[in-house]
DNA sequence: ATAGATTTGTTCGTATGTATA
DNA sequence: GTATACATACGAACAAATCTA
């Protein structure tokens, strides 16, 4: 997925899937590194023009997937990369 | 009603109503008390593994009956006894 | 220690599209 | 055509944690 991606609102692909398949890619380019915060909640609702309901499900979706993790009142941060990928069976 | 029914997605019974009377009777049970939240809607889809706007018409049918109320942003909550049944004609 | 701003967490309000009976 | 049900999306209000001044 291009991380330069824009978000469609018209197609058939959900806009939080969309979400997740763009922050992915930026978080694999190295646009943020581990340990360090991707931007907040607001400034993706504004960067992509988007609900925070819908920016909150993407990110639930890259939490469960080890990618990021959140803390409250703080920010959402990249996981370390030595721990990605391998949790559940 | 028995207040731990589970819901029946097959039956002729629509989901919401059966939805209304489980919580009458949970609510009837003393699950939960005047001026208390019931579960928020979030909860009630996983609980009973049905849709957020079927939850929600149920509950429409709850504070139309006087049961609960609502109040935006904080929960659903139980009336108070004196208060049911005494509206409408 | 207080106050305010920032950020995530939780909750209800509304609307649209799709599918099914 | 109507009613029911689900998924998605955007809005709005309030709460809790954190940080800064």
């Amino acid at each position: 997925m291009d991380p330069d991606a824009e978000i469609d609102h018209e197609g058939p692909v959900p806009v939080f899937r969309q979400l997740v398949e763009i922050l992915r890619a930026r978080i694999d380019r190295g646009d943020w590194q581990p340990n360090r915060p991707i931007p907040s909640e607001a400034q993706l609702v504004q960067t992509y023009g988007i609900a925070r309901e819908t920016v909150r499900k993407a990110i639930r979706v890259l939490v469960d997937d080890g990618v990021v993790f959140v803390v409250h009142g703080r920010g959402t941060f990249v996981s370390h990369p030595d721990i990605q990928g391998e949790q559940a069976d």
